[in-house]
Parts: structure tokens; C-alpha cells; sequence
DNA sequence: CATCCTGTTCATTTATATTTGAACAAATTG
DNA sequence: CAATTTGTTCAAATATAAATGAACAGGATG
């Protein structure tokens, strides 16, 4: 019975859906996202499915944005999973449907605070434990090497500072 | 006649090259600056070129590099080209000797401002441009869908307006 | 409790990105 | 100007990332 109302709504919608199912607003907004996730080296069909759910009106579930996106259900769970996580999406109850239905918060911070947590600040903390090593290696270089060793190490350091000041400016500005 | 110059230096520099004719203070570059270009999305090839040029005390031919680093040609040159076009690297004289020597430029802003130029930029002009198409689409969508896309959008506004704030900030903060 | 429904996991397949090396071009040398 | 050196390009090979779909787990449903 569901499936009726659903079959009508879908039925309907159709005459606006040119490129297989998908409204032409709705394929833009895929692609932007597309986009924006493979700048933050994510995978596409993340941002497939923040872009379809960004433009839906109503809350979608697995299996709908299965079916709209062409897309395999293992890649729709993954790529939801990781939406989940960082609270890009998120469900909401839907009476008599034991299925999840998602719909898209619309914080962009949620996108930068992920990236800038996973991505970022472990790289500038790897980086740091490096310089730190290097600095280990240091004292053991002939010291006629070690001059010009030194001046390559405090360049380095001298960006681990600027990035480790910029982290927290990035986030309040994306935040804010 | 050069070659026995350079046989002397590399037979006595490698007793500090336990792995593979690279000492460890390079082989911390090298990782260090890897992870570096591959969170800018550039093959690994170039962080390893440009690391061990950071390292160097001495220039470095293309040859030089190949050998150390155990890398193709190919690789080499296209590396080399990358690290060329954006400043991260530049050629100096070497008397009597018709090959490019490389050193590394110091400077981090000559990654940071090819990157937001490369990326960055264009992939804000993109966006903006798909939600100039976005805002056509709405005005030929029925009424009662026309107010919830019209939200979206406004929201996909707020964003591209950050990113367009951000970017002269970011880079007059990394190039200061 | 057997069956159906929903979603997850993961080995395999497919797609994409990177590297290799041989062919080539250009410049230099004797 | 033939031979050599240096570097580039690009088609093919390789390595890496992502998607697929079948097997599975758990929870609802009758």
C-alpha cells in the first residue's frame, strides 16, 4: 500500500526527470557535490547521494537512492555510513516503515570539520613527529652538513607553525 | 673527469645512507613531503622529487634524481615539470656540465597558491556556475516545490559566498 | 519459529591514476 | 654532420581506489 502512494508520486515526478529519473536541478545538485567531496578526497557516490538528498524535498531511504542513482546497494550503505558519521546526514522517523529515511543536514561546517579532523590534523601531527625525528638525525650529521641541515629544519618548522595557526582559524571561519 | 668528483662524494656520503643510497634525514623529507602532495592531490612522484630536493644540500640533475629515488625517467621529467610550473622548484648554473640542476625553492606559498589557483579556484567558478543554472531551473518548477528548492539554494548561495571569502584570506595567510 | 525485510560486510570486479620505458626531438660535441 | 647526451612524450603496464553483488546478520512479522 505504500508502494501505491509511492508508484503515484514517482509517476508524477517523471515528466520533469529528462536524464533517467533524476530532475535536471537534482543532477546539478549532484555534481556540485560530486565535485566538492573529490576536493576533500572523498568518494563520488558520497557525494551522489548528499547531492540527491540535498534536493529532495522529502526524506529518502536506502532503497530509493539505490534505485534514482543507479547505484549498487553496498556503495549506497558505505557512502551513507560515512555521511552518518560526520552528521552530513541524518534519519528521521518515518510512521509505519521500518526503513531508515535520510534526509541532508545543511551545515556545510559538518563537510570541513570531518575533513579538518581526519584529514588535516593528522597529517600536520604525522609532519610534526617527523621534524621531531629529523631533529633526532641532526646531532649525528658531520657538522659541516648540519648547518645547512639546520636551516632546512627550521624552514620546516617555521610551516608546521603556520599550519598549526591556521587549523583553528579555518574552522571558526567555516563554522561561523 | 666530473664523474670521479662525483664517485668520491657519492662513496663517501653513503656511509649514512642505510636505505637504498638515501640517509634517513632524507628519507624523512621524502615521506614528509609525499603525504604533503597527496593531500593536494598530486602524484606521489612529485613529493618525492621535491623531497629529497628540500634535503639536498647540493643541487641535482634530473640523473641524480632518478637514481637515487629509483624512479623512472618518465616520472622524473613530468615530476620535474609540476615542481617547475608552480616555482616549487628551480634550475641553476653548473659550470661545464650541459645538464638542469635542481634546487628547492623554500618557500610553502608556491604549493598553497598553485593549489587554490589549480583547484580551489576553478572548482568555485564551477559551482558558481551550476547555481546560476540552478536558479533558471527554479522558476520553472511548480509553485509548491519552488519554495523548499528555493531554500536549498539560498543555502548553496551562503556557501560559495564563504568560499569566495576564504580563499584572499587563505592565501595572503600562507603567503605572509 | 520460519519467513521476509532491511541493511552491512567483504571478496571480486571494474574504473581511475600513476609509472614505466621505448621512441622521439633538440641541442651539443668532436 | 654523425654520434652522443639530455630531456620529453605517450602508449602500455602497473598500482591504487571505488563499485558491485552475493553472502550474511539481525530484527520484525505473521
Amino acid at each position: 500500500m505504500p508502494a501505491k502512494i509511492q508508484n503515484f508520486a514517482t509517476r508524477k515526478a517523471a515528466a520533469r526527470r529528462p536524464s533517467g529519473g533524476l530532475s535536471a536541478l537534482e543532477v546539478e545538485a549532484i555534481d556540485l557535490f560530486i565535485s566538492f567531496v573529490r576536493l576533500l578526497g572523498m568518494p563520488k557516490s558520497v557525494g551522489e547521494i548528499y547531492g540527491l538528498l540535498f534536493a529532495s524535498a522529502e526524506p529518502l531511504a536506502l532503497d530509493a537512492l539505490r534505485h534514482r542513482l543507479r547505484m549498487s546497494k553496498g556503495a549506497a550503505s558505505q557512502g551513507l555510513k560515512v555521511l552518518r558519521s560526520f552528521g552530513a546526514v541524518r534519519t528521521v522517523y518515518a510512521a509505519g516503515d521500518r526503513r531508515d529515511h535520510y534526509v541532508a543536514d545543511f551545515e556545510l561546517s559538518k563537510f570541513a570539520s570531518a575533513f579538518i579532523k581526519e584529514e588535516l590534523q593528522p597529517h600536520l601531527d604525522s609532519g610534526a613527529a617527523r621534524i621531531a625525528r629529523m631533529e633526532q638525525h641532526l646531532d649525528r650529521l658531520p657538522k659541516d652538513e648540519r648547518e645547512a641541515a639546520g636551516v632546512r629544519l627550521s624552514k620546516l618548522r617555521h610551516w608546521k607553525q603556520k599550519g598549526e595557526a591556521m587549523l583553528p582559524w579555518l574552522l571558526k571561519f567555516l563554522v561561523a
